[in-house]
DNA sequence: AATATAATAGAAACAGCGTATCAATTACTT
DNA sequence: AAGTAATTGATACGCTGTTTCTATTATATT
């Protein structure tokens, strides 16, 4: 299950944040979505709640939620700057639709053997890695898109 | 083995492109790193090796280049504009050092198995992945940095 | 070697994305 | 209700990448 703007909302003044209008937008405008966003397309959302929010607050919001690992950052194949919410659970990866966006989370990660291997192999220290699977939903797949 | 300069140089005149002395300096730039290089570090290289270079012309050999499969981008955590010479085996990923950027390639991909998985999970029909691992590289783990 | 020509170059202007600064506003504490 | 620190939008800026257009040039042909 993931977040809903108001659990976030509440987490934000837990951690000392206000909880502004322009923040409560964009939080909605990210936790409607069943996709993965660009910071534009955020704003054009956010806007139709509330008219007076400026491309500025979008992105400082991103960052605020960044920080407190509520949302996290998608890459996909044509930018790497798209955003979802966080499920609450910790290491995950993303399948995208490359049609419509929609995204799913998995967290059944078999990179740890990977990335040992690797290791051994080559003297690096691996930190981390990026995962991302692509593909298309059962919806696009039969034509017409939506999101 | 990686591609060398001069052998894409023979490439790209293989497939009827002009082999300039700017696409030439680009070529070197890339061919001479062991790491990923943004496209304004290309820039910065190329007119190491000639002055009259323009960033309109990085950025267009880039394109050719990527339209050949001779260049391969890289998924950087802060950026996923960066590009480094493709090896002449398809399918690879890139173990990057978060250090000095040098990249090494494998080709071993685990992620057949957890794709098919994830299609029968979720009826979305997989047509790829962006995978990178990150670490640091044993030049970089005893503290200098270099490139 | 000279010529023809289509490809390619750079200059300049533009567009988009993201950030920094700063005065005005406002959510929250008391 | 008042005080205050956090937050806001406006504005301006910088960086990245693209478009357009004219001049140049790599290559094929003679």
């Amino acid at each position: 299950m993931r977040l809903t703007a108001n659990r976030i909302a509440g987490i934000l003044r837990s951690h000392g944040y206000r909880l502004t209008p322009q923040r409560h937008a964009v939080l909605k405008a990210i936790a409607s979505s069943n996709g993965h966003l660009t910071p534009d397309a955020i704003l054009e959302r956010a806007r139709s709640l509330r008219s007076d929010i400026s491309r500025v607050s979008v992105y400082r919001t991103l960052d605020l939620l960044g920080q407190l690992n509520l949302v996290c950052r998608v890459h996909a194949p044509d930018g790497c700057r798209s955003y979802m919410m966080t499920r609450p659970t910790g290491h995950h990866h993303h399948l995208v639709c490359t049609g419509c966006g929609r995204t799913v989370d998995f967290a059944d990660c078999t990179l740890t053997e990977l990335e040992s291997r690797l290791s051994s192999e080559t003297g690096f220290r691996t930190t981390g890695h990026i995962l991302e699977v692509y593909g298309v939903c059962p919806t696009c797949d039969g034509s017409a898109e939506s999101d």
